[in-house]
DNA sequence: TACAGTGACTAACCTCATTAGTTAGATGGG
DNA sequence: CCCATCTAACTAATGAGGTTAGTCACTGTA
Protein backbone atom coordinates (compact mmCIF):
# COMPACT_ATOMS: atom_id res chain seq x y z
CA UNK A 1 0.00 0.00 0.00
CA UNK A 2 1.86 3.04 -1.69
CA UNK A 3 1.50 5.88 1.23
CA UNK A 4 0.70 8.80 -0.80
CA UNK A 5 -2.30 7.89 -3.36
CA UNK A 6 -4.64 10.74 -4.40
CA UNK A 7 -6.59 11.59 -1.84
CA UNK A 8 -7.95 15.21 -2.58
CA UNK A 9 -10.09 18.12 -1.51
CA UNK A 10 -12.59 16.75 -4.76
CA UNK A 11 -12.71 13.50 -3.91
CA UNK A 12 -12.81 14.71 0.17
CA UNK A 13 -16.24 16.61 -0.45
CA UNK A 14 -17.04 14.22 -2.93
CA UNK A 15 -16.94 11.55 -0.33
CA UNK A 16 -18.90 14.28 2.43
CA UNK A 17 -21.65 14.89 0.13
CA UNK A 18 -23.13 11.06 -0.27
CA UNK A 19 -22.85 10.64 3.25
CA UNK A 20 -24.66 13.62 3.44
CA UNK A 21 -27.29 13.08 1.57
CA UNK A 22 -27.31 9.14 2.02
CA UNK A 23 -27.13 8.99 6.22
CA UNK A 24 -27.99 13.20 7.21
CA UNK A 25 -25.73 15.91 7.96
CA UNK A 26 -25.66 14.43 11.49
CA UNK A 27 -23.87 11.46 10.26
CA UNK A 28 -21.20 13.33 8.59
CA UNK A 29 -17.58 13.06 10.67
CA UNK A 30 -14.30 13.34 9.10
CA UNK A 31 -14.13 9.07 10.50
CA UNK A 32 -17.03 8.75 8.13
CA UNK A 33 -15.30 10.79 5.28
CA UNK A 34 -11.99 9.17 6.32
CA UNK A 35 -13.37 5.36 6.18
CA UNK A 36 -15.32 5.81 3.05
CA UNK A 37 -11.63 7.15 1.18
CA UNK A 38 -10.02 4.10 2.71
CA UNK A 39 -7.90 6.45 4.84
CA UNK A 40 -7.25 7.38 8.49
CA UNK A 41 -8.93 10.54 9.84
CA UNK A 42 -6.31 12.70 10.15
CA UNK A 43 -5.24 12.79 6.85
CA UNK A 44 -8.29 14.08 6.06
CA UNK A 45 -6.73 17.40 8.13
CA UNK A 46 -3.73 17.80 4.91
CA UNK A 47 -6.74 18.70 2.34
CA UNK A 48 -9.88 20.11 4.81
CA UNK A 49 -9.55 22.35 8.06
CA UNK A 50 -11.15 20.37 10.39
CA UNK A 51 -15.02 18.97 10.69
CA UNK A 52 -15.84 22.66 10.07
CA UNK A 53 -13.77 23.38 7.68
CA UNK A 54 -14.78 20.20 5.72
CA UNK A 55 -18.64 21.65 6.56
CA UNK A 56 -17.68 24.83 4.92
CA UNK A 57 -16.55 23.49 1.69
CA UNK A 58 -19.72 21.01 1.55
CA UNK A 59 -21.63 24.03 2.17
CA UNK A 60 -20.42 26.12 -0.74
CA UNK A 61 -20.24 23.00 -3.24
CA UNK A 62 -23.72 22.71 -2.26
CA UNK A 63 -24.43 26.49 -3.32
CA UNK A 64 -22.48 26.04 -6.58
CA UNK A 65 -24.43 23.06 -7.69
CA UNK A 66 -27.95 24.98 -6.26
CA UNK A 67 -27.42 28.36 -7.78
CA UNK A 68 -26.98 26.24 -11.62
CA UNK A 69 -29.70 24.51 -10.68
CA UNK A 70 -32.02 26.99 -9.98
CA UNK A 71 -30.51 29.67 -12.94
CA UNK A 72 -31.39 26.97 -15.19
CA UNK A 73 -34.55 26.35 -14.26
CA UNK A 74 -35.93 29.81 -14.74
CA UNK A 75 -33.98 30.63 -17.77
CA UNK A 76 -36.14 31.81 -20.62
CA UNK A 77 -38.89 32.20 -17.93
CA UNK A 78 -40.36 35.28 -16.53
CA UNK A 79 -42.07 36.65 -13.69
CA UNK A 80 -44.32 34.14 -11.74
CA UNK A 81 -43.37 31.66 -13.81
CA UNK A 82 -39.68 31.76 -12.91
CA UNK A 83 -40.32 32.02 -9.91
CA UNK A 84 -42.52 28.83 -9.76
CA UNK A 85 -39.50 27.17 -11.58
CA UNK A 86 -37.37 28.34 -9.22
CA UNK A 87 -39.21 27.01 -6.57
CA UNK A 88 -40.23 23.81 -7.77
CA UNK A 89 -36.17 23.45 -8.52
CA UNK A 90 -35.43 24.07 -4.45
CA UNK A 91 -37.62 21.69 -3.49
CA UNK A 92 -36.50 19.29 -5.93
CA UNK A 93 -32.74 20.00 -5.05
CA UNK A 94 -33.34 19.41 -1.31
CA UNK A 95 -35.30 15.82 -1.83
CA UNK A 96 -32.58 14.87 -4.17
CA UNK A 97 -29.72 16.47 -1.41
CA UNK A 98 -31.40 16.38 1.63
CA UNK A 99 -27.33 16.49 3.47
CA UNK A 100 -26.40 18.93 0.99
CA UNK A 101 -30.04 21.08 1.91
CA UNK A 102 -29.42 21.31 5.80
CA UNK A 103 -25.03 22.79 5.02
CA UNK A 104 -26.82 25.38 3.97
CA UNK A 105 -27.70 26.52 7.87
CA UNK A 106 -26.72 28.00 9.94
CA UNK A 107 -25.50 30.83 7.32
CA UNK A 108 -22.83 32.56 8.49
CA UNK A 109 -22.68 36.26 8.40
CA UNK A 110 -20.53 38.30 6.12
CA UNK A 111 -18.20 39.36 8.76
CA UNK A 112 -18.37 35.77 10.62
CA UNK A 113 -17.00 33.97 7.10
CA UNK A 114 -17.10 36.23 4.04
CA UNK A 115 -16.28 33.33 1.58
CA UNK A 116 -19.37 31.01 2.45
CA UNK A 117 -21.79 33.87 2.90
CA UNK A 118 -20.96 34.93 -0.75
CA UNK A 119 -21.42 31.48 -1.80
CA UNK A 120 -24.77 31.17 0.34
CA UNK A 121 -25.66 34.89 -1.66
CA UNK A 122 -25.81 33.13 -5.01
CA UNK A 123 -29.13 31.74 -5.29
CA UNK A 124 -30.69 34.14 -3.41
CA UNK A 125 -29.23 36.61 -6.04
CA UNK A 126 -30.87 34.71 -8.92
CA UNK A 127 -34.16 35.15 -7.47
CA UNK A 128 -33.74 38.73 -6.76
CA UNK A 129 -33.35 39.25 -10.32
CA UNK A 130 -36.58 37.95 -11.00
CA UNK A 131 -38.55 40.25 -9.39
CA UNK A 132 -36.81 43.23 -9.87
CA UNK A 133 -37.21 42.58 -13.36
CA UNK A 134 -41.05 42.13 -12.28
CA UNK A 135 -40.63 45.65 -11.36
CA UNK A 136 -42.06 44.55 -7.60
CA UNK A 137 -42.84 47.64 -5.44
CA UNK A 138 -38.99 48.73 -4.02
CA UNK A 139 -40.28 49.53 -0.65
CA UNK A 140 -41.86 45.76 -0.22
CA UNK A 141 -38.94 43.85 -2.22
CA UNK A 142 -36.81 42.88 0.81
CA UNK A 143 -39.78 41.77 2.79
CA UNK A 144 -41.17 39.55 -0.32
CA UNK A 145 -38.63 37.81 -1.11
CA UNK A 146 -38.26 36.93 2.46
CA UNK A 147 -42.02 35.76 2.52
CA UNK A 148 -40.85 33.59 -0.66
CA UNK A 149 -37.87 31.79 0.88
CA UNK A 150 -39.46 31.43 4.20
CA UNK A 151 -42.77 29.57 2.43
CA UNK A 152 -40.41 27.27 0.71
CA UNK A 153 -37.73 26.56 2.59
CA UNK A 154 -40.62 26.06 5.33
CA UNK A 155 -42.21 23.81 3.10
CA UNK A 156 -39.11 21.62 2.34
CA UNK A 157 -37.97 21.87 6.07
CA UNK A 158 -40.92 20.30 7.68
CA UNK A 159 -41.19 17.82 4.60
CA UNK A 160 -37.70 16.49 4.86
CA UNK A 161 -38.06 16.65 8.97
CA UNK A 162 -41.31 14.89 9.24
CA UNK A 163 -43.31 17.55 10.51
CA UNK A 164 -46.24 16.92 8.13
CA UNK A 165 -48.26 14.48 9.39
CA UNK A 166 -49.78 12.64 6.15
CA UNK A 167 -47.69 12.08 3.57
CA UNK A 168 -50.42 12.27 1.39
CA UNK A 169 -50.93 15.15 -1.23
CA UNK A 170 -47.69 16.49 -0.42
CA UNK A 171 -46.71 17.60 -3.94
CA UNK A 172 -50.23 19.34 -4.34
CA UNK A 173 -50.12 21.13 -0.78
CA UNK A 174 -46.51 22.73 -2.30
CA UNK A 175 -48.05 23.86 -5.53
CA UNK A 176 -50.95 25.66 -3.29
CA UNK A 177 -48.20 26.96 -1.05
CA UNK A 178 -46.01 28.21 -3.64
CA UNK A 179 -48.69 29.56 -5.85
CA UNK A 180 -50.21 31.79 -3.36
CA UNK A 181 -46.91 33.60 -2.15
CA UNK A 182 -46.10 34.10 -5.82
CA UNK A 183 -49.59 35.16 -6.68
CA UNK A 184 -49.38 37.85 -3.79
CA UNK A 185 -46.27 38.96 -5.35
CA UNK A 186 -47.26 39.58 -8.65
CA UNK A 187 -50.00 41.79 -7.15
CA UNK A 188 -47.12 44.16 -5.59
CA UNK A 189 -45.65 44.00 -9.05
CA UNK A 190 -45.51 46.51 -11.85
CA UNK A 191 -45.32 44.25 -14.83
CA UNK A 192 -47.91 44.85 -17.12
CA UNK A 193 -48.56 40.85 -17.28
CA UNK A 194 -49.39 40.53 -13.49
CA UNK A 195 -51.16 43.77 -13.05
CA UNK A 196 -54.15 42.97 -14.65
CA UNK A 197 -54.74 39.18 -13.69
CA UNK A 198 -54.59 39.69 -9.30
CA UNK B 1 -22.54 15.92 50.52
CA UNK B 2 -25.14 13.59 51.05
CA UNK B 3 -25.70 10.96 48.64
CA UNK B 4 -29.21 11.14 47.36
CA UNK B 5 -30.06 15.25 47.55
CA UNK B 6 -33.41 15.65 45.22
CA UNK B 7 -32.65 15.27 41.53
CA UNK B 8 -36.24 14.94 39.78
CA UNK B 9 -37.37 14.77 36.20
CA UNK B 10 -39.12 18.43 36.60
CA UNK B 11 -35.10 19.79 37.52
CA UNK B 12 -33.58 18.02 34.82
CA UNK B 13 -35.92 19.20 32.02
CA UNK B 14 -35.59 23.19 33.26
CA UNK B 15 -32.01 22.84 33.24
CA UNK B 16 -31.96 21.10 29.94
CA UNK B 17 -34.66 23.78 28.54
CA UNK B 18 -32.18 26.57 30.18
CA UNK B 19 -28.92 25.41 28.50
CA UNK B 20 -30.95 24.80 25.17
CA UNK B 21 -32.03 28.24 25.11
CA UNK B 22 -28.97 29.90 26.08
CA UNK B 23 -26.16 27.70 24.11
CA UNK B 24 -28.10 25.82 21.54
CA UNK B 25 -29.80 22.72 21.21
CA UNK B 26 -26.34 21.13 19.90
CA UNK B 27 -24.66 22.13 23.13
CA UNK B 28 -27.49 20.44 24.98
CA UNK B 29 -25.72 16.92 26.43
CA UNK B 30 -26.00 14.63 29.24
CA UNK B 31 -22.71 16.04 30.62
CA UNK B 32 -23.63 20.15 30.79
CA UNK B 33 -27.03 18.78 32.31
CA UNK B 34 -24.88 16.93 35.04
CA UNK B 35 -22.91 19.91 35.07
CA UNK B 36 -24.97 22.35 35.68
CA UNK B 37 -27.00 20.16 38.01
CA UNK B 38 -24.06 19.35 40.38
CA UNK B 39 -24.17 15.74 39.75
CA UNK B 40 -22.28 13.31 37.39
CA UNK B 41 -23.98 12.33 34.01
CA UNK B 42 -24.55 8.73 34.62
CA UNK B 43 -26.68 9.96 37.72
CA UNK B 44 -29.36 11.18 35.13
CA UNK B 45 -30.41 8.24 33.85
CA UNK B 46 -32.20 6.93 37.15
CA UNK B 47 -34.14 9.93 35.44
CA UNK B 48 -34.76 10.07 31.75
CA UNK B 49 -33.62 7.54 29.20
CA UNK B 50 -30.29 8.78 27.52
CA UNK B 51 -29.73 12.16 25.72
CA UNK B 52 -32.29 10.67 23.15
CA UNK B 53 -35.17 10.03 26.43
CA UNK B 54 -33.68 14.28 27.50
CA UNK B 55 -35.05 15.16 24.31
CA UNK B 56 -38.00 13.41 23.94
CA UNK B 57 -38.83 15.30 27.57
CA UNK B 58 -37.70 18.29 26.08
CA UNK B 59 -39.92 18.28 23.14
CA UNK B 60 -42.85 17.17 24.86
CA UNK B 61 -42.17 20.08 27.56
CA UNK B 62 -41.96 22.27 24.90
CA UNK B 63 -45.06 21.79 23.39
CA UNK B 64 -47.31 21.54 26.21
CA UNK B 65 -45.67 25.37 27.04
CA UNK B 66 -46.21 26.40 23.30
CA UNK B 67 -49.62 24.88 22.76
CA UNK B 68 -50.63 27.08 26.15
CA UNK B 69 -49.00 30.14 24.61
CA UNK B 70 -50.97 29.92 21.04
CA UNK B 71 -54.05 28.96 22.98
CA UNK B 72 -54.09 32.14 24.75
CA UNK B 73 -53.02 34.26 22.77
CA UNK B 74 -56.18 33.25 20.07
CA UNK B 75 -58.54 33.73 23.01
CA UNK B 76 -61.14 36.01 21.84
CA UNK B 77 -60.13 36.53 18.30
CA UNK B 78 -61.65 34.98 15.22
CA UNK B 79 -60.91 34.33 11.80
CA UNK B 80 -57.99 36.24 10.41
CA UNK B 81 -57.58 38.24 13.57
CA UNK B 82 -56.62 34.79 15.49
CA UNK B 83 -54.42 33.23 12.65
CA UNK B 84 -51.86 36.47 12.79
CA UNK B 85 -51.60 36.51 17.00
CA UNK B 86 -51.40 32.92 16.74
CA UNK B 87 -48.20 33.18 14.53
CA UNK B 88 -46.69 36.45 15.67
CA UNK B 89 -47.26 34.14 19.29
CA UNK B 90 -45.25 31.29 17.56
CA UNK B 91 -42.62 33.33 16.56
CA UNK B 92 -42.18 34.75 20.18
CA UNK B 93 -41.70 31.67 21.70
CA UNK B 94 -39.22 30.76 18.81
CA UNK B 95 -37.15 33.64 19.63
CA UNK B 96 -37.59 33.61 23.55
CA UNK B 97 -37.20 29.48 23.53
CA UNK B 98 -35.04 28.93 20.59
CA UNK B 99 -33.78 25.57 22.10
CA UNK B 100 -36.74 24.60 22.84
CA UNK B 101 -38.07 25.20 19.39
CA UNK B 102 -35.74 23.33 17.71
CA UNK B 103 -36.21 20.29 19.58
CA UNK B 104 -39.22 20.27 17.56
CA UNK B 105 -37.55 18.72 14.69
CA UNK B 106 -37.42 16.13 13.57
CA UNK B 107 -40.43 15.03 14.31
CA UNK B 108 -41.25 11.07 15.00
CA UNK B 109 -44.18 9.56 13.43
CA UNK B 110 -47.00 8.34 15.46
CA UNK B 111 -45.67 4.96 14.61
CA UNK B 112 -42.09 5.82 15.79
CA UNK B 113 -43.22 7.51 19.13
CA UNK B 114 -46.76 7.91 19.63
CA UNK B 115 -46.22 10.35 22.63
CA UNK B 116 -44.26 12.93 21.28
CA UNK B 117 -46.04 12.57 18.12
CA UNK B 118 -49.73 13.51 19.98
CA UNK B 119 -47.48 16.33 21.94
CA UNK B 120 -46.37 17.85 18.72
CA UNK B 121 -49.96 17.72 17.47
CA UNK B 122 -51.30 19.91 19.89
CA UNK B 123 -50.40 22.91 18.97
CA UNK B 124 -51.08 22.59 15.44
CA UNK B 125 -54.85 21.31 16.48
CA UNK B 126 -55.41 25.05 17.58
CA UNK B 127 -54.16 26.50 14.07
CA UNK B 128 -56.60 23.61 12.81
CA UNK B 129 -59.34 24.41 14.89
CA UNK B 130 -59.35 28.28 13.83
CA UNK B 131 -59.41 27.13 10.44
CA UNK B 132 -62.73 24.99 10.19
CA UNK B 133 -64.14 27.81 12.11
CA UNK B 134 -63.35 30.13 9.30
CA UNK B 135 -65.10 27.29 7.15
CA UNK B 136 -62.52 26.93 4.80
CA UNK B 137 -63.04 24.86 1.81
CA UNK B 138 -62.18 21.19 3.00
CA UNK B 139 -60.60 20.21 -0.01
CA UNK B 140 -57.66 22.64 0.30
CA UNK B 141 -57.71 22.39 3.94
CA UNK B 142 -55.14 20.63 4.59
CA UNK B 143 -52.72 22.43 2.19
CA UNK B 144 -53.37 25.87 3.35
CA UNK B 145 -53.05 24.41 7.03
CA UNK B 146 -49.45 23.57 5.56
CA UNK B 147 -48.89 26.56 3.44
CA UNK B 148 -48.96 28.61 7.08
CA UNK B 149 -47.15 26.52 9.05
CA UNK B 150 -44.22 26.15 5.66
CA UNK B 151 -44.35 30.40 5.72
CA UNK B 152 -43.97 30.57 9.62
CA UNK B 153 -41.72 27.92 10.71
CA UNK B 154 -39.31 28.74 7.58
CA UNK B 155 -39.54 32.17 8.51
CA UNK B 156 -38.47 31.92 11.75
CA UNK B 157 -35.97 29.21 10.99
CA UNK B 158 -33.98 31.77 8.61
CA UNK B 159 -34.44 34.08 11.41
CA UNK B 160 -32.51 31.65 14.05
CA UNK B 161 -30.40 30.94 11.48
CA UNK B 162 -28.97 33.48 10.37
CA UNK B 163 -30.69 32.69 7.13
CA UNK B 164 -31.37 36.25 6.37
CA UNK B 165 -28.48 38.68 5.37
CA UNK B 166 -30.33 42.04 6.99
CA UNK B 167 -30.97 42.49 10.44
CA UNK B 168 -33.05 45.19 9.16
CA UNK B 169 -36.99 45.85 9.39
CA UNK B 170 -37.25 41.38 10.68
CA UNK B 171 -40.49 42.78 11.90
CA UNK B 172 -42.07 43.97 9.12
CA UNK B 173 -40.98 41.39 7.06
CA UNK B 174 -43.01 38.85 9.30
CA UNK B 175 -45.89 40.67 9.14
CA UNK B 176 -45.92 40.94 5.48
CA UNK B 177 -45.44 37.71 4.98
CA UNK B 178 -47.79 36.28 6.99
CA UNK B 179 -50.52 38.69 6.46
CA UNK B 180 -49.98 37.46 2.60
CA UNK B 181 -50.71 34.09 3.55
CA UNK B 182 -53.15 34.70 6.00
CA UNK B 183 -55.46 36.73 3.84
CA UNK B 184 -55.14 33.94 1.02
CA UNK B 185 -56.80 31.72 3.80
CA UNK B 186 -59.49 34.14 3.99
CA UNK B 187 -59.86 34.38 0.21
CA UNK B 188 -60.32 30.61 0.32
CA UNK B 189 -63.03 30.31 3.74
CA UNK B 190 -66.35 30.74 3.55
CA UNK B 191 -66.88 32.74 6.49
CA UNK B 192 -68.97 35.85 5.59
CA UNK B 193 -66.73 38.69 6.72
CA UNK B 194 -63.85 37.37 4.88
CA UNK B 195 -65.74 36.17 1.44
CA UNK B 196 -66.42 40.12 0.55
CA UNK B 197 -62.65 41.33 1.25
CA UNK B 198 -60.51 39.66 -0.98
C1' DT C 1 21.13 9.90 -7.62
C1' DA C 2 20.27 12.70 -3.70
C1' DC C 3 17.02 15.45 -1.36
C1' DA C 4 13.27 18.43 -0.10
C1' DG C 5 8.43 18.69 0.14
C1' DT C 6 4.08 16.46 0.50
C1' DG C 7 0.72 13.53 2.22
C1' DA C 8 -0.60 9.84 4.86
C1' DC C 9 0.57 7.58 9.00
C1' DT C 10 0.68 6.27 14.42
C1' DA C 11 0.25 7.72 19.09
C1' DA C 12 -1.90 10.33 22.36
C1' DC C 13 -5.42 13.24 24.51
C1' DC C 14 -9.99 15.26 25.16
C1' DT C 15 -15.02 15.22 25.40
C1' DC C 16 -19.22 12.55 25.34
C1' DA C 17 -22.63 8.74 25.86
C1' DT C 18 -23.39 4.63 27.80
C1' DT C 19 -23.26 0.30 30.72
C1' DA C 20 -22.12 -2.40 34.79
C1' DG C 21 -21.43 -2.77 39.20
C1' DT C 22 -21.09 -0.28 43.94
C1' DT C 23 -22.52 2.23 47.94
C1' DA C 24 -24.77 5.53 50.89
C1' DG C 25 -28.86 7.36 52.56
C1' DA C 26 -33.92 6.85 53.35
C1' DT C 27 -37.79 4.04 54.63
C1' DG C 28 -40.69 0.75 56.71
C1' DG C 29 -41.65 -3.80 59.16
C1' DG C 30 -40.47 -6.45 63.00
C1' DC D 1 -34.93 0.63 67.95
C1' DC D 2 -32.79 -1.95 64.45
C1' DC D 3 -32.22 -4.19 60.35
C1' DA D 4 -33.60 -5.25 55.52
C1' DT D 5 -34.57 -3.27 51.39
C1' DC D 6 -34.97 0.12 47.96
C1' DT D 7 -33.42 4.07 45.62
C1' DA D 8 -30.48 7.27 43.70
C1' DA D 9 -26.31 8.70 43.29
C1' DC D 10 -21.62 7.10 42.56
C1' DT D 11 -16.98 5.09 40.25
C1' DA D 12 -14.93 2.52 36.63
C1' DA D 13 -14.60 1.22 32.08
C1' DT D 14 -15.64 1.08 27.04
C1' DG D 15 -16.08 3.10 22.64
C1' DA D 16 -16.90 6.74 19.16
C1' DG D 17 -15.33 11.03 17.53
C1' DG D 18 -12.25 15.27 16.81
C1' DT D 19 -7.89 17.02 17.14
C1' DT D 20 -2.71 17.72 17.61
C1' DA D 21 2.10 16.39 17.33
C1' DG D 22 5.41 14.10 15.45
C1' DT D 23 7.06 10.31 11.98
C1' DC D 24 8.05 8.39 7.67
C1' DA D 25 7.54 6.96 2.86
C1' DC D 26 6.82 8.32 -1.69
C1' DT D 27 7.40 11.76 -5.61
C1' DG D 28 9.38 14.99 -8.54
C1' DT D 29 13.22 17.73 -9.40
C1' DA D 30 18.07 19.40 -9.30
Amino acid sequence: MGRKLGLTLEKVIVAAAEIADRDGLDALSLASVASRLGVRSPSLYNHVDGLAGLRRQLSMHASRMLTAEVADSAKGLESAEALKAIAEQLRSFALRHPGLYDSFLPAPTPQEDPEVAAALAQPIAVVAAVLVEMGVDPATVISLIRALRAAVHGFVHLELRGGFGLPHDIDDSFTTTINLVIEAIAAHSSSQDSLGIP
